[in-house]
RNA sequence: GCGCCAGUAGCUCAGUAGGAUAGAGCAACGGCCUUCUAAGCCGUAGGCCGCAGGUUCGAGUCCUGCCUGGCGCGCCA
């Protein structure tokens, strides 16, 4: 990060000098081929038509002054068609080290959202059935994306918002009250369209163990509400813990029935239809989002008076909003992105920018079992819930799994795959080199080795290739969450992370810390070794990974 | 029929705001433990980046068309 904005500073300044400005399409990057540098800009090549000069003449300009910024520079040169390719002093590289230990477990933290509040919801699954593992996928992006924006500099709410009030809340009553029949001897059918599942049962039974037969003697609607409400509770229990265990935490549980209680749902409408933005016609509320951009308009309140549940979708979001959020985050199945510009349209109604809503899209995850697809339906009752995968390959393995991927691209999971090479998978190559940094930290303090003071004389030793790449890699942190968190996308921390971890294996097989005969050298490779322990921790940190000491 | 997403090594996937010779892991093959954790490292092999055009100094990345797969299109929830 330091590199970067350093060298944009100093190439704003020389391009200023030629009296041109830095135009936007310019970019600085590191190079893919190390030879090109630790940092390249098109910038000449850009500018040159503007210049009135050849790309390489002005290029050759402007990498006068950059040999002029000082020490931090070791070279500068164009190349190719007129690239800028710019390489740092190895005492650049080198003063990362101390920067991270004075950050510590905020080194990579930045400032780019200060000033933003950014909402993330997440998960947000119907009270009706415990979560299942493509909830598992968006709890763990969601949860993700929140630290990420948090490091990020954003002020981060989460929040699960809690679809209680629509007919399958009902349906669920009845489900449980007829398995609850069943329970107590009545030859009753299940509901059609009822939940199937087994966990209906289970519930039914548990209510029964509680409170006998009791409900028998109630009027069927009371007994209805009775085992909905028992039900829902008993559920929301439930997913409330598979959430923790997966590490998933929501700050705020938002029941859209509080909101059509309080009329927040039709004072919405109202406020829509005093806008000209919803219209009556054929005795339904329609909302004209076609004016913002969506292919039909929709509608908000049925003929027969019932509201839909976009309905209470907008006034969730407007809620959102009048709670001075700036930047609602909402993480979605993809079997939702019909549903995209319609709410798009809403927060655009709702006198917002269209970016002000930023949907994050989870595309199906497939679960194989032995190679076969393992069908997935809530309703039937046949799914694999996230409880049992968390507990077969374990929370870290999940996690890592669904966020070394873009959430916008399907999943095969093989659980079979997951657990039998679970010594290969992923999560354990960041994890181990962690352990592996802590056992070497470990063996130095039985040996009475200690770092001492980070100062340039010792850690101007860290000068091998290897050294180098790991204090590359270090500096990169910072931007990395930066991307991430503009991009939405945690997968970025975690690629990071399997890199870092790949140099770290390198450089251990490479060079001795402890035992390398030099007592100096072995304190400077002890400082770089704390230095990338803190990197890994922060990083898996942000995935909501642990990070072990032993393995 | 319309829309969204995907198509990159045998498999699973990256490729960051167009950049230089397209990457990683797994699987395959060959090496490396008397030394700080071999859950590791090094090496070899593996590619018309779905296809065809276009935009420009330059395209895996942007535009158009087509092919294939997934998902979605309701006064459903």
């Amino acid at each position: 990060m330091r590199a970067y904005t350093f060298l944009g500073d100093v190439l704003k300044t020389a391009v200023n000098r030629q009296g041109l400005d830095w135009p936007d399409k310019a970019g600085i990057e590191p190079p893919k081929d190390k030879a090109h540098g630790d940092l390249a800009s098109n910038a000449a090549m850009i500018l040159a038509q503007k210049a009135g000069m050849p790309p390489r003449e002005l290029a050759g300009r402007l990498v006068e002054e950059v040999m002029q910024a000082g020490p931090m520079v070791s070279k500068a040169e164009v190349a190719g068609p007129g690239f800028i390719n710019v390489f740092f002093s190895n005492a650049f590289w080198q003063q990362t080290i101390p920067e991270i230990q004075e950050k510590a477990e905020r080194y990579g933290c930045g400032q780019w959202g200060a000033g933003t509040r950014a909402q993330v919801e997440y998960v947000s699954a119907n009270p009706t059935g415990p979560l299942h593992i493509g909830h598992g996928r968006g709890a763990a992006v969601g949860d993700s994306l929140a630290r990420i924006l948090r490091a990020a500099g954003y002020e981060v709410s989460t929040e699960y918002y809690l679809n209680d009030a629509g007919r399958q809340m009902n349906l669920l009553g009845r489900s449980i009250w007829a398995r609850y029949q069943q329970v107590c001897g009545r030859q009753v059918p299940l509901p059609q369209d009822g939940y199937q599942g087994e966990y209906i049962l289970d519930l039914a039974r548990e209510l029964f163990a509680e409170q006998g037969d009791g409900l028998l003697s109630e009027q069927e609607d009371q007994a209805v509400t009775t085992c909905r409400e028992w039900g829902v509770e008993r559920i929301l229990t439930g997913i409330r813990a598979d959430l923790e265990a997966f590490r998933v935490e929501h700050q705020v549980w938002f029941s859209e029935q509080s909101l059509v209680r309080s009329g927040a749902v039709d004072k919405t409408m109202r406020g829509l239809q005093d806008s000209g933005l919803a219209y009556e016609q054929d005795g339904a509320l329609w909302f004209a989002s076609t004016r913002f951009g969506d292919d039909k308009d929709r509608v908000l309140r049925k003929s027969d008076g019932e509201l839909t549940y976009f309905a209470s979708d907008i006034a969730y979001h407007a809620d959102k909003f009048a709670r001075g959020i700036d930047l609602c985050i909402d993480v979605w199945g993809a079997d939702h992105h019909g549903y995209v510009p319609r709410m798009r349209a809403a927060v655009q109604a709702l006198g917002r920018r269209g970016e002000d809503l930023q949907i994050v899209l989870i595309q199906l995850v497939n679960l194989l079992r032995k190679g076969e697809q393992v069908t997935m339906s809530t309703r039937s009752g046949q799914f694999e819930t996230l409880a049992d995968v968390v507990s077969e390959v374990g929370a870290d393995a999940a996690r890592f799994i669904f966020l070394t991927r873009k959430s916008d691209s399907s999943l095969d999971m093989d659980l079979d795959l997951l657990k039998e090479q679970s010594m290969d998978n992923p999560v354990y190559y960041v994890q181990y080199a962690h352990a592996r940094i802590c056992s070497m930290l470990a063996k130095a303090g039985e040996r009475g080795v200690q770092a001492g003071p980070a100062d340039d004389e010792v850690i101007s030793r860290l000068d091998t290739e290897e050294d180098l790449d790991l204090l590359k890699m270090l500096e990169r942190f910072p931007e990395t969450i930066q991307g991430a968190a503009r991009t939405l996308s945690p997968h970025h921390v975690s690629f990071y992370l399997l890199e870092l971890a790949g140099s770290l294996h390198r450089y251990y097989n490479r060079h001795q810390v402890l035992n390398c005969g030099d007592e100096h050298l072995a304190r400077a490779r002890l400082h770089l070794m704390l230095s990338v322990g803190q990197v890994v921790q922060n990083g898996l940190h942000l995935l909501g990974v642990t990070a072990p000491r032993a393995m």
